[in-house]
DNA sequence: GTGGTCTAGACCACC
DNA sequence: GTGGTCTAGACCACT
């Protein structure tokens, strides 16, 4: 489900957080579903059990789930709206820097190859 | 070669300086050649000298131009590279928030949708 | 009994809620004695019966009384100790705010200056 | 400068984090000063570096610092507003709850001596 | 030298 | 079983 890439300069735990941050915004997870535990998850990734509590640690400052002490974690209610939320604001900043390019005299053939190339670049190297 | 629109919300000298700046970056004005004066361009513009004055003030703190006390303004030597880096720099924000919206799960249909809606509606007002 | 101002920015069934909790809770009315009638009580305060309704409403939801139908509405048996427990959950917070302010650094004049300002304007406007 | 009790149920992280959190609100770090480094602290204090790594990480999290990889940590510039700022929302919170329990019919003497009990415990403990 | 991350292994409290 | 914390020790990147 999750895929570490241990060579990669981004820490281990950041990635855990953006794949799961991921896997909440396209509902893989039910409300208030258990996640997977800190020491099963971290044996099937072959990571240490620290490095997934710092993971899971982060999410839930991020208010995407709960813990329950000797029960388990939980994704909050609220996680995916959440989430939506964010990326809502994330595109109006893009809307926002477009106009602003726009405005400052990028031509249109300019943008667009710009922003081609960054589509290439992203969902090329997307492939969880 | 400005167009003000007196009654948009957006100050006047900001759209003065939008606009020179646009210029600059697309090769209007060669290196150190002389701005037109305050009082000629708010003429022909129909504004208060005092509005010009304020928008060449800022292009100066922007280092985009000097004054040359007794001999006029002239567009600064790296005016246009100012301009480009700064560009760039907004590039470089956009290719973020663009990796960042596909890291968080946005298919590639959905963000294509926002881009394309974006740009109709900058380069539909954009008539400049 | 209760003291109603018409003019005041709160709900008027709000104020009657807030003072038959605090005669409740002082002991003003015997478990499972009976309360008022709407009709009788609204024509003593000069109210609207509707308004009268709203408040013991909202008194029964809280679980502070039962309504009879045909009999009347009575005192429930535990509404004092609901009561006093909410108060005592509040004294709770009260005092978990007081060490953390100490925690912060406050020093023990400035926390008594504080408090001391409070209860003058808490039981200076108190005379109901 | 710090004391840490290994034995208290509270984390010696959280510790550390409040403790440093009074000093910095009291003023014992001027702005932008640095603060011990991690592994100095950390021998000093008779505690493990990575311990202090996490409280220092919390105190980074809520802005009261801010660390330089390669050349220390430092109390941000506004560290001291925000502390304040927080302390201020606590005593307007205090204010409310003894508002409340004033309103549901608390008497003068019983809050002074719930106030005066509080006082003893929190002052009483409070020897750092 | 600094901070940042990861691992391995231990202990506790809760249920 | 679960999460939470702490320790010891290692490695990296940056300055």
């Amino acid at each position: 489900m999750l895929e570490i890439d241990k060579f990669s300069r981004v820490p281990i735990y950041e990635q855990i957080v953006a794949q799961m941050e991921r896997h909440i915004r396209l509902g893989a997870f039910l409300q208030e579903e258990a996640l997977p535990s800190v020491r099963t998850l971290a044996l099937s990734l072959g990571v240490n059990p620290n490095t997934l509590q710092k993971a899971y640690a982060e999410l839930e400052r991020r208010g995407l789930c709960i813990s329950v002490p000797g029960s388990g974690r939980f994704v909050s209610r609220n996680a995916q709206d959440l989430l939506l939320l964010r990326s809502r604001e994330k595109a109006d900043e893009l809307l926002c820097l477009m106009r602003e390019l726009i405005e400052a005299g990028m031509q249109q053939q300019e943008l667009k190859a710009l922003i081609d190339e960054a589509e290439k670049q992203a969902f090329g190297k997307d492939k969880i």
